[in-house]
DNA sequence: TTGTGTGCAAAATCTTTGCACTTCG
DNA sequence: CGAAGTGCAAAGATTTTGCACACAA
């Protein structure tokens, strides 16, 4: 999980400009130990700053995803959730009670996808994996 | 991937009708093998069946999604895609450039889920995985 | 100052629901 | 026959776009 100023830094170093709306949409993104959807995050960034539109969170997701700050969350219900990662390799982990994610690294899918691809003649490039259970607080 | 005597057998033994829409529904998502939306799926179930609604075809896919012989597909601009499935424990292997969906099986991830929980706490219940990659033509 | 980014309102999508009519078993 | 399933139209929800204005750098 990246801390608000680290992903500021990002922000701006990728040549993007550092607005109260990004501002908020991060804020709002870290405020929240799970995934959200779009909605809820437009709540919780206009707690911080009450003029964010709608509009603008839904471009700074996508911006921040881009970026890898953000991740796009895959639920059985609709897929619309995001929540703040980390740069890197990394895939989450979601209760399916409280909705709470966090982080893990180091899926070791190699032996896998060699064994798909000589299988399939596909050429793997890349792999979306998330885990669902229980977080030790809702077991 | 399922015959469509076989889905049909499976709808009936589960207690439910085998219509006409669902009959087209099914056909729609054997005549693609691939993933496709709803919509497409709609257009599709048409050419066996022109009185389909889309609305039946929405109804379609969730049951037969939670009978598993269907499978939702989560692809990075928007979740909008359905396969047909194998029953047991399967994952799609897409091709981002054409589209076609072929299933696996064997994902051994146990190791990687015992070191996930207990590093985290969270009791895993279940995984979302999905390669993609090319397909053999599309290389 | 200047062009990137914003908010608003409206449009475009996508999905679900209510209801009378069909049809499968 | 009777309940499950259907199609239509309408409602609801979600996401995108156009555009004048605001404000980071």
């Amino acid at each position: 999980m990246s801390t608000e100023h680290e992903m500021v830094r990002q922000l701006s170093q990728a040549g993007y400009r550092v607005t109260r709306a990004r501002r908020a949409v991060i804020r709002a993104l870290l405020d929240d130990d799970g995934y959200s959807t779009p909605a809820q995050i437009h709540a919780r960034a206009r707690s911080h700053d009450p003029g964010v539109g709608l509009v603008s969170v839904y471009r700074t997701l996508d911006l921040l995803s881009s970026l890898r700050l953000a991740r796009r969350i895959h639920t059985e219900d609709g897929c619309h959730g995001y929540a703040s990662a980390s740069r890197g390799h990394r895939h989450h982990l979601l209760c399916r009670r409280c909705g709470a994610a966090v982080e893990f690294e180091g899926c070791d899918l190699s032996p896998l996808l060699r064994r798909v691809e000589s299988e399939t003649g596909y050429a793997v490039e890349e792999h979306l994996l998330e885990l669902v259970g229980l977080c030790p607080a809702c077991r």
